[in-house]
DNA sequence: CTGTGGCCGGTC
DNA sequence: ACCGGCCACAGG
């Protein structure tokens, strides 16, 4: 038999693979998908067999040290989605396919180092008086006998660390151990209780007290097929036994203990589906045309726009039980803040134990559990956040992505990233399976591709039941702010006194605290929506709101303080901020925006007999607080909900009468291509959380900017309208999703290198263009540092029409990544550098 | 001459 | 990412 060699993606950030040699022992466990040992550098680390080659390359190699996995871990489908992943997002493949399990598959393995000394300060005057690295690692040893090399090199700051300790384990006074991190994943276990034979000998006997036959007749009848069907604690509980009694028992060897596997999922109290559900016209039609679509076994996507409380949850369900009736599997896609219990328990009432639920907050093992058992085939729903996209269900019919426009879809933060909602699309189309993009209202690149015909529209236009859309109004917050500057100029003018440093402003203008405190008379909720303070370097007139944008770019231009100056984060644009308003001639152009703080003080004093309930990052940070706090306001014990972003997504209370929005500001001037639209989705989606039930709602924002676009639709809740505005406005300007968008970022300590690397690179790539796309930049991001670390941006913007699937950026970029890496720019300066595809924001 | 810190290229 | 080899340079 000829020698066998493996090719092992590794989770580490060279984008190549690397062969193995397969000793004989583990010949015939070789099997694509399964995970590995390998020594790689000083460490061993954990890879996936992805091809076994027919031919070696001529290099020597080194030889597998052990197959982790019985049964592969990845399928071939999960391979090929991942394989996909690693091409278009120019990440390793084996970083992708870490990221697609639970934390804890991949282990690595690390140096333990241990003093063996019992003396150390005396052996610092042994080492020459030039040794002091070692001195510094003896010292550190001193303090924490034992210590991984990591630690030791964060806490000595020794360069040449191993050197280093070579020497001292020469001198015996430090030993090396190189150990493997423990799987992270145990699982749970219970004890149970049977009776012997013994057990059952004395049983017929009845050679024992009383008390004890009791026991034993109770465990003889609660025993089935050997296995106990309560657990240990389970059966003390129910007759009131103590252990120790049970410890008697088992001296005398009358019973067994035994140790059991047993599932983390939550207890969950079964409430049946309601089957009085009524479908109106346009949820029967979208329901018959996925079911159409299911029984064909073919890829299709389809956009399901429907207003909010239109009943797009039940459309789901229905495809669901669909695919089920077919013999496959689904997936739900839910964004993480919209992962209410309201909506777990309708999918729970409907499928039981079918489904299985994940998000974020659950501990590791639960997740580890989930995932498990979708693999293993006994459950055949997955719902939760992006990652369930890598949910190792077989067969899979069906993917719904609920409220596909929200932006945490995209992974921006670490890699890879990637968009959960792209790569659905990408899976449904390898599987043969249906994908069902769900919301309110869609992005504009969902609607875009429905009219293109790459998906099939499917409206569900009213909403259900016989409620009402609510009634939406604007306040102009202008006339407000005039009223105060024209108090205070006349109050400067009569006595001489100069301008008030700070101007006052309420964050409540008359309009919307009368009609709170209408709500409040009638005992119906109140939801207060305030954006996140945010971006506080946009300069805006006092008095007219007026804000200076990019000639170039028309993003918001953002204030340097340090240079004094206005600055587009898109292209590098510069100018003086101007002294009056361009628009109105205010003299007043300044920061500002309302913090949850300021609001809930003002609330405080002008309703000083309501119960307000907050809900934000902070607030909601323990686990349970979230539900707490909205079942109190659900329960009416709370009058007012008053909280940020979170607050506008999928809460569905029917005592919520009125919605205000403090500021529709802050969310329209990000300097964003993309701000419109989130506004727009934002004030839509949080309009929709009022009157959800017979009686109508009303939804009040203030704003300074009464006659931008993206209100006016909200107005009239006219999606296509504002949808058809935007795209014109993104077509002009060349954005997506008529581009294809790459950020790349650079990231250093260095002002000046990471400034002059990201030139390097933007330069690199203007040589390499062939008129298909353009570059931006480098420019410094919106915030430009972050953490003592500067951040430098290049913006490529790639026309579709010349390269429709973008196949020719990706090889230029390719072609630019490996003349990076090889030119060790990167290392020589410490600037990192950041490839995002198709970026959610610029900032 | 030795030990150390910075750059650079390789990792099967 | 992280290690080791190479080189320049400070201290003896």
């Amino acid at each position: 038999m000829a020698q066998m060699y493996v090719n092992i993606a590794l989770p580490v950030p060279i984008n190549q693979l690397f062969t193995y040699s397969v000793p004989l022992e583990l010949e015939q466990h070789i099997a694509i998908g399964k995970r590995v040992l390998v020594p790689f550098g000083k460490k061993i680390l954990t890879g996936v067999i992805v091809e076994v080659p027919s031919v070696p390359p001529q290099i020597s190699l080194k030889s597998l040290i052990d197959i982790v996995d019985d049964q592969p871990t990845y399928s071939p489908e999960l391979l090929q989605l991942t394989h996909w992943m690693s091409d278009y997002y120019l990440t390793p493949w084996g970083e992708i396919l870490r990221a697609a399990v639970p934390q804890g598959l991949f282990q690595e393995s690390f140096t333990l180092v241990r003093l063996l000394a019992q003396n150390p300060d005396e052996l610092l005057h042994q080492l020459p008086t030039t040794a002091r690295a070692q001195k510094a690692i003896l010292k550190s040893l001193a303090l924490t006998p034992v210590q991984k090399t990591s630690r030791l090199r964060k806490n000595t700051k020794v360069c040449a660390l191993y050197p280093a300790l070579k020497e001292l384990r020469e001198r015996g006074w430090i030993i090396m151990e190189t150990m493997l991190e423990r799987s992270t994943y145990r699982p749970k276990l219970e004890r149970t209780l049977t009776i012997t034979h013994a057990g059952l000998e004395a049983l017929t006997r009845r050679t024992l007290p009383q008390k004890y036959l009791h026991i034993l007749e109770l465990l003889s009848k609660n025993t089935k097929d050997g296995n106990n069907v309560l657990s240990l604690q389970q059966f003390l509980k129910i007759h009131s036994i103590s252990l120790s009694t049970i410890r008697t028992l088992h001296k005398k060897l009358l019973v067994h203990i035994a140790e059991r596997e047993v599932s983390r999922e939550d207890e969950f109290k079964y409430i049946p589906a309601r089957s009085d559900i009524l479908l109106n016209e346009h949820q029967q039609q979208a329901i018959a045309s996925l079911r159409r679509a299911l029984e064909a076994h073919k890829y299709r996507a389809f956009l399901l726009h429907g207003v909010t409380g239109s009943g797009k949850t039940q459309v789901y369900i229905e495809a669901i039980r669909k695919t089920l009736e077919l013999g496959k599997t689904a997936l739900v896609l839910v964004p993480e803040i919209s992962l209410t219990p309201q909506t777990v328990d309708r999918f729970k009432s409907h499928f039981g134990e079918n489904v299985a639920v994940t998000h974020s907050q659950l501990p590791a093992r639960q997740r580890y559990d989930v995932w498990y058992r979708a693999r293993q085939g006994s459950i055949r729903i997955v719902i939760g956040p992006r990652s369930v996209i890598f949910s190792p269900l077989q067969n899979i019919g069906l993917i719904v992505i609920d409220e596909e426009h929200e932006s945490s879809y995209k992974q921006y933060d670490a890699i890879p990233r990637y968009n959960a909602r792209d790569v659905a699309l990408v899976r449904a189309w390898q599987s043969n399976a249906v994908v069902v993009l769900g919301s309110a209202t869609p992005s504009i690149e969902s609607y875009y591709n429905a009219q293109q015909g790459k998906y099939t529209l499917l409206e569900l236009p009213h909403r259900v039941d016989t409620a009402q859309l609510p009634r939406v109004m604007l306040v102009d917050m202008r006339t407000e702010r005039k009223r105060i500057f024209e108090e205070i100029k006349t109050k400067v003018q009569s006595t001489g006194a100069p301008f008030p440093k700070r101007f006052p402003q309420s964050s409540l203008s008359s309009f919307l605290r009368q009609h709170i405190q209408q709500r409040l008379e009638a005992h119906e909720g109140v939801i207060l929506m305030i954006n996140r303070r945010g971006f506080s370097h946009v300069m805006e007139c006092y008095e007219c709101g007026h804000v200076e944008k990019c000639p170039n770019c028309d993003v918001t231009l953002t204030y340097h303080s340090t240079k004094k100056h206005l600055r587009c984060h898109y292209c590098g644009f510069v100018k003086d901020p101007p002294t009056l308003c361009p628009h109105c001639g205010g003299v007043e152009l300044r920061f500002h925006a309302f913090g949850t703080q300021q609001v809930e003080e003002e609330l405080a004093t002008l309703f000083p007999t309501a119960k307000i309930v907050r809900m934000d990052r902070d607030t909601t940070t323990r686990k349970g607080a979230h539900h707490r706090i909205l079942r109190m306001f659900e329960a009416g014990e709370a009058d007012i909900l008053l909280g940020t972003q979170m607050v506008a997504k999928g809460l569905d209370f029917p005592r919520v009468t009125l919605v205000g929005v403090v500021s529709a500001d802050t969310q329209m001037l990000l300097p964003d291509f993309r701000a419109s639209e989130n506004t727009f989705q934002l004030l839509t989606q949080v309009a929709g959380r009022a009157g959800r039930s017979i009686v109508p709602g009303e939804v009040i924002i203030q704003t300074l900017q009464p006659d931008h676009y993206s209100l006016k639709h909200v107005l009239t809740h006219d999606y296509l309208g504002f949808y058809t505005e935007e795209l014109a406005y993104r077509q002009e300007l060349k954005y997506p999703p008529i581009s294809r968008l790459v950020l790349i970022e650079f990231v250093g300590t260095n002002e000046d290198s990471t400034y002059e690397h990201a030139s390097i690179v933007a330069q690199h790539l203007h040589s390499l263009n062939e008129g298909k796309y353009d570059v931006l930049g480098p420019a410094d991001a919106a915030i430009p540092k972050i953490k003592n670390r500067y951040r430098k941006h290049v913006i490529v913007k790639s026309y579709k029409h010349l390269d429709p699937n973008g196949s020719h950026l990706r090889c230029v970029l390719r072609t630019m990544l490996t003349h990076y890496e090889t030119s060790s720019l990167s290392a020589k300066h410490s600037v990192k550098m950041i490839i995002d595809i198709d970026p959610q924001g610029l900032i």
